[in-house]
DNA sequence: TTTTCCCGCCAAAAA
DNA sequence: TTTTTGGCGGGAAAA
């Protein structure tokens, strides 16, 4: 079956970047992570489902953590903390940025967050006790004039933390990532290491953005491109996801949407990933078990003293509030052509069949984009 | 061209 | 040892 979606080249699948980003992925996990019960994530379960390599989980994980979204249980394994958690790692990250500020951000304060109180039993907690620095000598001391710090210290979780602290703690609200590198790494650095700095700080700022906690601008006199702290924000009504949300590439080819595709990067995909897909998708939400019956879009309980006044926040376009209450029969089929973002603004929370309504509306997306590109490339008026 | 940033090698840390 | 994590930077897509 031709078929293909192709923008313009010549046919086979066509490798698209943009549906493989860190940014996509992540709003992906998060939409399939974060509906009411879910308790615990299983990396390989959501390298699965969501159609990627165990190393890009380790990616969105990390930052999730390091934003108190998640938190690690053990191998393999993480619980989800929600999004009720982060005002309360943004407040922590804020303390420890102001506290520790001296001269330079570098960082090195490892927070480690997690913490709180509750709960588990083990007790372990990876940490690694501060600095470790002062260890015993040991045999070959090898000669490194200063062995690159711990390796814990370059982690992106760390990364990220420390680039959220400098929207919290200073009074800039945009940066490039040149140079907000360049602040978090030392002085003078060599290029090679600001260059290596910058490219984590863009797989970052990526999974921040789907989460719209930063956004992507231009200095103003500037052509920089920059990026924006948001924060958290607050929706006064419970729309759901809205207006906010209707930016970004509107553009979603039909068919990709839970799971990044798999194609390689330049190479024609191979004959037989056509299973992998599918077989992905069916699955898709299947396992998240319940149990904890508190995490949801609201704060649950705050502590008196947070700046603002919470009602209800607002985190990014992902996971649409939608999704048909736990049942997985037939019906987990038509969720995987869910538009995410269109489905947001056609949505009236007043039919039961909620779910026919919303692939109706997906297809009319679909065959309209569709449509465009077949049809040449002429802006289409969206009649609605 | 420059900016973005995905991919996956391979080493450190765990089991 | 094997397996899990996850720095790291090449180099190609996107702008």
């Amino acid at each position: 079956m031709a078929l293909t979606l192709d923008p313009s080249k010549d046919s086979r699948s066509t490798y698209c970047r943009k549906q493989k980003s860190l940014g996509l992925l992540c709003s992906n996990f998060l939409s399939l992570y974060n509906r009411e019960g879910v308790e615990t994530i299983g990396l390989d379960d959501a390298a699965r489902r969501l159609g990627v390599e165990r190393r890009r989980i380790y990616d969105i994980v990390n930052v999730l953590e390091s934003i108190g979204v998640l938190a690690r249980k053990a191998k393999n394994r993480y619980s989800w903390k929600g999004f009720g958690a982060i005002p309360r790692t943004l407040e922590q990250l804020k303390e420890e940025g102001l506290k520790d500020n001296g001269s330079g951000f570098d960082g090195s304060s490892s927070v480690k967050g997690s913490d709180d109180d509750d709960d588990d039993r083990d007790s372990n907690l990876i940490d690694s006790s501060q600095t470790d620095k002062l260890n015993p000598n040991s045999g070959v001391n090898s000669a490194g004039p200063f062995k690159s710090e711990n390796r814990r210290e370059k982690s992106l979780g760390l990364l990220t933390q420390n680039f959220v602290k400098l929207f919290l703690c200073t009074n800039v609200d945009m940066i490039c990532l040149d140079e907000a590198a360049k602040i978090l790494l030392g002085d003078g650095r060599p290029p090679a290491m600001t260059r290596t700095k910058v490219r984590r700080l863009y797989d970052i700022a990526n999974v921040l953005s789907s989460m719209k906690f930063i956004e992507k601008t231009h200095h103003p006199e500037t052509r920089k491109p920059a990026f924006r702290w948001l924060g958290l924000r607050e929706r006064s009504e419970d729309k759901s996801v809205d207006a906010l949300c209707a930016n970004e590439s509107k553009k979603r080819v039909f068919g990709s949407d839970l799971t990044n595709s798999t194609i390689k990067r330049s190479r024609v995909g191979l004959p037989m990933d056509g299973i992998s897909d599918e077989a992905t998708r069916i699955q898709l939400l299947t396992e998240v078990k319940c149990e904890n019956p508190e995490n949801d879009f609201h704060i649950p309980k705050q502590e008196p003293g947070l700046t603002s006044s919470k009602k209800s926040y607002h985190f990014g376009p992902f996971a649409p509030p939608t999704i048909p209450p736990a049942e997985v029969s037939q019906s987990d089929r038509m969720k995987r052509v869910h538009d995410w973002e269109s489905l947001a603004s056609n949505y009236h929370p007043q039919y039961h069949n909620q779910a026919l309504k919303d692939l109706f509306a997906h297809y009319v997306e679909a065959w309209k984009s569709w449509y465009l590109e077949v049809a040449g490339k002429n802006p289409i008026q969206l009649i609605s």
